[in-house]
DNA sequence: TACCTAAGTTTACGCGCGTAAAATTTAGAT
DNA sequence: ATCTAAATTTTACGCGCGTAAACTTAGGTA
């Protein structure tokens, strides 16, 4: 490897002895050329390093080899390691993926949305705000790039969608609850996105299903501080002893942590053990469940399935020209049982 | 607004009617042209709404406008927060931050540095992994591109370092646990990073100067699971009565957050409140650190100051060239008082 | 050995924009 | 009204690469 620099890729085709089409074909595809060249630029390379100019490439190429990864809040953990998991799949690909997050503000999922439009991607995958986001901007958005929306999901936009099936996943913990204690109320708060509502809406099915009268407790407070609200209103209706049932199936982990904050603060003994008075059990299998005190019970989302298929969704439909849609997908939950329910 | 859509800058110009060139130096700079054809082309902009390309631009431009950010590990939300603190602030100045994590993963970093580098990025943030580094790689990253270090340093490396000044943190979070109890031994994993060397280094110097004899605990384990290192090994040790303190100080808190765990399963009573039989703090005040149980005890970093001077750093880096080197700067830490001791 | 075809390579052109240098306009002073 | 220096705009060229079309070559067949 000498340190010779190369500036450009006619410069390199000189060095490999073959024309610059030719190492550009190479570049696209180097089962394309044939083998005795494909050897002669790989020897170049392994000397000289070259990598063809980014912005050069992307401005000439019809479509980019670019993927955006829109996230609703990257500091949620959650998020951080589905997009990470997204990531490699892109890359793997071979394409190349970019992440960005809305933390939580619609202004700036309108803005990541146009900032990706004019990097004229290959293709977007887009877990949404939800209510909060412009319907229309990403409605206009979807129609010029193909997108996979994952997560959550906002009626008839987008090729498809990849998420989980709330209607199975709760339920599924409902059973359990029912079936070791008494049968849970709803913590939730004013719903985000249609996933919140979705669970409200199967834990009211599964409820009835078992003949239990439903009880949801919503909390008051706005935006993607779960934990905050999970807590302080989680002292407030301890301290008032509101709840209305000892067994409390949050919304989502985030609110149960807020929620075992209070209730370790309160002196409320949460878990299933002797002396225990609450049960408390939460929804996503949060990174952090694991070091809840005591460690949450809850149903964890199937990550990998729905970002492999989510990736391969996109694929899909990057080969087949953006035009025709794709088949979504929602899989199962896992019951993780743990200590707090 | 109409929807007619503009191909280009030359179609834009006439449509603006001034010619494709002032149309350009607007954009470089809306303050460089006559007030007049200002108004002109910010006429046509409301109509047309166009964008120049992002490619051809910056295939133009000697420099771009874009920043690297890079980051350890995003899925911890320490990070992920800091990383949105920092590329606010750059899109404030102008520029087009995006941000990598290197997922813990020496490879990753390299890989990352070396994507950048293609993208000629007018300036980096770097947050390196720390002892793993590829130092030879990131030290001719540094030789190429103005590149400001932060969080964790790397001796000799990058134009200056922003960080939390360990030496001022450390002692101050050690005065307060001796002076409210028993002193701290400190609890630690294989250093990582300097940070974490200079923790140790910090709390035995602290520890001296009380006139108290310091006293280490080594967690075997590796990476970047902290919480999950702090738990098992946290459980090996309480079980066995080994730690020599009922005070524990956590190398940071994600540390400390599998501590807590580990107590609470093993039945240990972590707090300052009667009946306690442990103390736990930990350091960087985490996000999620409010909300264990109990609530950490730790020191906050600052990270509004850390972000702000490294963007500020990294300005002046740009601005100067990239020649001269530009002041570093160590924050100090603040004690945050919660109920674990 | 001559010939054919498919695979691979080269020629030639354009992408959308930055920018130095030339040409023009503006504004202040006479 | 006229001149001049400064401010602004235009002309002209190049950036590094993708890609269609023209052109070679390799490898197999009769």
């Amino acid at each position: 490897m000498t340190d010779q620099k190369i500036k450009n890729m006619e410069e390199f085709a000189a060095k490999s002895g073959v024309s610059r089409p030719t190492v550009s074909k190479y570049f696209n595809d180097p089962a394309s050329v044939r083998k005795t060249t494909r050897a002669r630029i790989e020897t170049a390379l392994e000397r000289y390093d070259f990598r063809p100019n980014v912005y050069a490439v992307n401005q000439n190429r019809r479509l980019t080899k670019n993927i955006g990864i829109v996230v609703p809040y990257v500091a949620d953990p959650f998020f951080a390691e589905i997009a990470r998991n997204i990531e490699k799949r892109c890359i793997d690909a071979g394409f190349s993926p970019s992440t960005y997050s809305s933390h939580g503000r619609p202004e700036q999922e309108v803005e990541i949305l146009d900032t990706l439009r004019s990097m004229r991607p290959a293709g977007v995958l887009l877990a949404p705000l939800g209510r909060a986001s412009d319907r229309k901007s990403i409605e206009a958005f979807c129609h010029d790039v193909p997108t996979v929306l994952f997560d959550s999901n906002i009626e008839d936009i987008g090729a498809t969608f990849i998420g989980s099936d709330n209607f199975q996943s709760v339920p599924l913990l409902v059973d359990y609850l029912c079936r070791t204690g008494e049968p849970p109320c709803f913590f939730e708060m004013a719903p985000v996105n249609p996933n919140a509502k979705k669970r409200r809406d199967a834990y009211l099915m599964a409820m009835n299903n078992l003949g239990h009268t439903p009880n949801v407790i919503r909390a008051s407070g706005e935006g993607w501080e779960f934990e905050n609200v999970g807590y302080s209103e989680g002292r407030r209706i301890l301290s008032e002893g509101a709840f209305p049932s000892q067994t409390i199936l949050c919304s989502n982990d985030r609110i149960a942590i807020g929620l075992l904050a209070a209730a370790y603060e309160t002196g409320v003994h949460v878990g299933i053990t002797e002396g225990c008075s609450l049960r408390v059990a939460g929804h996503d299998d949060h990174p952090f469940s694991k070091f809840t005190c005591p460690s949450l019970t809850t149903v964890a989302q199937d990550y990998a399935a729905i970002s492999e298929r989510s990736v391969e969704s996109l694929l899909a439909l990057i080969e087949g020209g953006g035009n025709d849609s794709v088949d979504g997908a929602l899989f199962k939950g896992q019951l993780v049982m743990r200590s707090s329910a």
